[in-house]
DNA sequence: TTTATGGCTGTCA
DNA sequence: ATGACAGCCATAA
């Protein structure tokens, strides 16, 4: 438990931007999904979706992030740059988490949204 | 401090 | 339907 006064070993600062984002993550609940837009809404950043694509990026390799439950507005799976470690296998990755889950792509490699959408 | 960069998102042709 | 552009704003250098 804290002590009651002062900042103590750990300094208490405001959850960073990141941190309320992968927060928002959390919740999204197993065969489900959220746009970036949405979660960063979410998270109280109403025009920061590419923060949450860099937030997703940012992730430990361990997190219990379930960052693949995030897609783009379209309700597809987002491209990377294509390049990077893991680079575009992540994409495959998500997308087969996903279906792992319930959740359905079209033809077109898209999601319902009025259908999987969070909430 | 300033600049560059993006797992985005609307809008318009 | 697709493709180009311009806003958007936290991080990293």
């Amino acid at each position: 438990m804290s002590s009651a006064h002062g900042p103590g070993r750990e300094a208490r600062r405001p959850p960073s931007t990141r941190e309320r984002i992968w927060n928002v993550v959390r919740r999204i609940p197993k065969g489900r999904v959220a746009t970036y837009g949405q979660v960063a809404y979410e998270a109280g950043l109403p025009r920061a979706a590419r923060q949450v694509g860099y937030a997703m990026a940012a992730l430990p390799e361990g997190s219990d992030v379930p960052w693949h439950r995030v897609v783009n507005a379209r309700g597809e799976v987002s491209r990377r740059s294509g390049r990077g470690a893991g680079g575009r296998s992540a994409e495959r990755i998500q997308r087969a988490l996903l279906e792992a889950e319930g959740v359905a792509f079209d033809a077109r490699g898209r999601i319902d949204l009025e259908r999987f959408r969070w909430e």
